[in-house]
DNA sequence: CTCGGAACTTGCGTGGTACGCATGTTTGCG
DNA sequence: CGCAAACATGCGTACCACGCAAGTTCCGAG
């Protein structure tokens, strides 16, 4: 909880090199636990292995993140939190929805940590990864990662819309459907069988929920 | 994992008396570890204190829950299942979106469970029940709870509407949407200041996410 | 430049959790 | 009635989260 806070503040400003240092360090822990679970599976994995990955203590690692789970979910929801911010951050003349459908599609570009991509075996890596996915416990951190950010991408509507973000429904019943139509498309385009591309697929799903639901 | 599943099986068909007793423990468990977190807080509550509250040992406690916040969340996910049955069962020529606003509604009725009802203290309830709500583990976890209930209720819109639930994106949104607008709708109330009961904001809500939701 | 305090890292120790395994007990069914 | 499967339990193990105190690094004021 603690470490998703202080992270946030990091994504935005982070002023001296101690700082840096400490976004550096947590992002490569994060990048760590992901890899090692899915080369490994989530409980092959030790706390210590990850530290040890990283060069640090595992009483370090307990200070960046407060349980396995939790690292591994943070690089979700930083990508997560870069919807909000594209939204609140955007042309502000622009409508609300088409901003919300750019937002949605940039976070489908790989983010700026790619670089570091060390898959050994890249054809293991997907297989790796459903099962990562498959976790009970790395989905509910997931979905908790998930509602962090859907909290900030209602005050971003709320923003833009000049409403109260506390205590507006409408705000929150988009900012829920806008998480719910990313979270289905994603689902989807993860399952075998799915030939649509993200590309156009989120848009439509987006289209959907901001039109409407009715009974075809 | 499997004790989410076994249970599943459980409110729907249990015949033998084996089964009826697994059902009542587990469902005591359940009982056990909200009302001791309430009055308690999360982390003052140890898995030894809810097996005595049952009376059964703690090693058979971990055959039921594989940690302490799935006992928690397994009466919410209980509740989150009934919404889907209901749509399941209800009458096959009930419009849908009558079909899940009526299912919403009948969550808000207490189950037959709340005749063990023993808060000790009724008006220090909210509260604990707010600090229980606030824990990350637990947030994760009800979240958890919230996307299985959503899975079975993809899975009976889809056979509502005569599709394929493995693969279709109209029902996996309707789902997703309903469930946003429950959530959004349960946070509202939960939160000091809202004056609406959930009979008509819930509603309200549903019918927002069904007819879309414009830049007003 | 340098020095003092704040922030960070680390090792140690503690309490608690999850679960495999083996054993005794209960239940359902032929 | 009696057996086989399911279940409860105790024990032991590995792991994890975190408080505390000591050492180390960084930043900025003087």
């Amino acid at each position: 909880m603690f470490a998703y806070h202080a992270s946030s503040a990091n994504v935005y400003g982070m002023s001296g090199l101690r700082e840096q240092k400490k976004a550096a360090t947590r992002t490569a822990l994060s990048w760590a636990a992901v890899r090692l679970t899915v080369e490994r599976g989530f409980s092959a994995v030790k706390v210590e292995d990850i530290a040890a990955a990283v060069g640090v203590s595992p009483r370090t690692y307990n200070n960046y993140f407060s349980s396995k789970a939790e690292a591994i979910a943070f690089r979700h929801l930083e990508r997560s939190l870069r919807l909000a911010a594209e939204v609140r951050d955007g042309p502000p003349d622009e409508p609300l929805w088409e901003a919300i459908t750019r937002a949605s599609l940039r976070q489908l570009e790989p983010g700026p940590e790619v670089e570091h991509m060390p898959p050994q075996q890249p054809d293991e890596w997907p297989a790796g990864r459903q099962a990562m996915w498959a976790e009970p416990a790395l989905q509910a951190e997931l979905l908790r990662a998930n509602k962090i950010a859907e909290k900030e991408l209602a005050a971003a509507i709320a923003d833009r819309t000049g409403r109260d973000p506390e205590f507006d429904l409408y705000s929150r019943l988009v900012a829920a459907s806008v998480m719910a139509a990313n979270n289905v498309a994603l689902e989807l385009s993860v399952e075998a069988g799915q030939t649509e591309p993200m590309e156009s697929l989120l848009p439509r799903a987006l289209r959907m929920v901001a039109t409407g639901l009715p009974t075809p």
